[in-house]
RNA sequence: GCGGGAGUAGCUCAGUUGGUAGAGCGUCAGCCUUCCAAGCUGAAUGUCGCCGGUUCGAACCCGGUCUCCCGCUCCA
């Protein structure tokens, strides 16, 4: 645990001591949980999201691309059901230090009520056999009337006291039914607190007329409701798929563990619009794809896995996520999920608009199933960057910092470094340079011994390094440094750019995954 | 939000009973001209997270606050 720790804290600074990643407003304090990608970083989330974009969207002819706004109209979110489902009113008993939500306390108090009244129907039942009549008992049964009379005028006060975000009421409430905390068994609860797991925000100039706005906290409400335009100005016909990239933001409670969960985030999705009945399929045929993205790009297969949802959210009838092992543990990366039609039904409820699909082969018109592919990109930089940190220990005795980003990835392509920096040698480096710079990222590097400039070079995860020797002025060849194996070959400097094109060329790493 | 730990140079960290701040690595300039870090010379870089208090004097003591890491909690 010590070691996993220590790692995490080695990824954290060699991320900032690199420029890949910085925390935000940093000569403020920082910002919590909310994080800059500095020159290098910037390079690398770029490359991983065309890599993502490449596999998605341009090489199936059936999914394409969108780029919706992170502002939408206020009516999305209680369609989506995030107004509900983001907004917990949540109470601390000060005595265990566990937080509840107020609500479901409540829920489950009346829930052992409801346990009661199914004691007395049993019992009765007993009592009379055949001639128990279930719906008589219940409307006359004095104790059982009372029992029922008691819950709904719980229920019925916290909802109104809810509806209103009475949120004092609904600590009198937990007060007055003596609900204790099943740990401490106490009833020292703090006040209740609403908390919004959205960002709000206002469009409009003066308070008063501003309409009330959320930053979007997924991304693909953007997707459902510019689901029709889509299909009918890009010809499309089911099965077919929208892909997007962008922000969203949530407010978490707690945001944690460096960039694996931020308030500010980009996700990489896709929704898959399907005819109904086919959704098992059709998730089956994407969770399978979108491993094989992640495993073309060769981080080892063992440090990913399935983990296949109990708890189902509400939209869903099945879904998995993607783990991969973090530094702190196997964690999600992505999600699969079976999303039904209940997006578009409900916002064919919501906007009074129909969001269906008609279905020539049918001959009928149906709102298409989902099935959805989301992954956090944020996440999959943490992927790629902590996974490709390594301490090698070398024969001779020295150790080396690494960074083993995939070279399809990596956000400098080669570095050219004349053996001395005299005798013209950095004069052939620049035009080396000169020539790469419209196909690659290159530097050019003549400070310190050329040992040691592999080495910044290997810590910074450059695959390549060009070295213009002596030799380079008689026969125009160079060495070539590879720097996972730290191997060299001598070539001629115009093969150059065809080998470092061979090895980071999109087209092939992406057609391993097939 | 609660509990624990931490915040001193770009990074990792020393800093004694309170007396005006250091190392290693890194960076920059120069020397050397070397194919896998740690050769030589020189240099830059800190309101000791921030604010306040105690004190003649605070990196150090006290209070508050911000941020990070871990655990709990939450997690579409």
């Amino acid at each position: 645990m010590a070691k996993q720790e220590d790692n995490f804290k080695k990824v954290i600074s060699h991320a900032k001591e690199y420029g890949y990643v910085f925390q935000s407003s940093e000569i403020y304090d920082g910002l919590s949980a909310v994080y800059d990608y500095a020159q290098n970083g910037a390079e690398l989330k770029k490359n991983i999201r065309e890599y993502w974009w490449k596999a998605m969207v341009q090489i199936h002819s059936n999914i394409v691309g969108i780029d919706a706004a992170i502002l939408m109209h206020p009516t999305t979110w209680k369609a989506s059901g995030h107004v509900d489902a983001f907004n917990d009113p949540l109470i601390d008993n000060k005595d265990s230090k566990k937080r509840y939500r107020a609500d479901v306390l409540i829920e489950d108090y009346v829930a052992k009520i409801e346990g009661k009244i199914e004691k007395e129907v049993q019992k009765a039942a007993k009592r009379f056999g055949d001639t128990f009549d279930k719906e008589q008992f219940l409307a006359t049964n004095g104790r059982v009337v009372d029992y029922q009379k008691k819950a709904d005028t719980i229920l019925k006060r916290m909802g109104s006291s809810l509806e209103k975000e009475d949120l004092a009421d609904v600590k009198l409430l937990i007060e007055e039914l003596g609900i204790v905390c099943p740990i401490s068994g106490s009833k020292n609860w703090t006040d209740v607190k609403q908390f919004n797991l959205m960002f709000g925000t206002k469009l409009g100039a003066s308070a008063e007329s501003a309409m009330d706005l959320y930053l979007r906290p997924e991304t693909a409400q953007g997707i459902f409701v510019n689901f029709l335009n889509v299909q009918k100005t890009g010809r499309m016909k089911i099965p077919f798929g929208i892909a997007q990239v962008g922000k969203a933001f949530r407010n978490e409670i707690v945001a944690r563990q460096f960039i694996f969960r931020q308030r500010e985030f980009e996700q990489m999705e896709m929704q898959f619009f399907i005819r109904p009945g086919t959704q098992k399929e059709w998730y089956e045929t994407w969770k399978e794809n979108r491993m094989k993205w992640h495993l073309s790009l060769g981080m080892g297969e063992e440090n990913y896995r399935f983990h296949d949802h109990d708890k189902l959210a509400h939209y869903a009838d099945a879904a998995a996520d993607i783990e991969f092992r973090f530094p702190f543990g196997f964690k999600e990366l992505e999600g699969i999920h079976s999303r039904t039609d209940f997006d578009l039904k409900s916002h064919e409820e919501y906007s009074g608009k129909k969001l269906q699909y008609f279905d020539h082969e049918m001959e009928e018109s149906y709102v298409p199933y989902v099935v959805e592919t989301s992954i956090g990109l944020d996440r999959m930089f943490l992927a790629v960057f902590s996974n490709s940190l390594k301490e090698e220990e070398l024969e001779n005795g020295t150790t080396r910092t690494v960074l083993k980003i995939p070279a399809v990835l990596a956000p400098t392509k080669a570095a050219v470094l004349p053996l001395v920096k005299k005798d013209g040698l950095p004069d052939i480096a620049h035009q080396i340079i000169a020539d790469l710079k419209w196909d690659f990222n290159v530097i050019y590097d003549e400070k310190d011994a050329v040992g040691r400039r592999y080495r910044r070079q290997d810590a910074n995860g450059t695959p390549f390094c060009i070295t213009v020797d002596h030799q380079t002025i008689e026969d125009q060849t160079v060495t070539i440094r590879h720097r996972d194996s730290m191997e060299q070959e001598r070539v001629a400097i115009n093969e150059v750019k065809g080998i470092i094109a061979a090895a980071v060329d999109m087209k092939s790493w992406l057609q391993k995954m097939s």
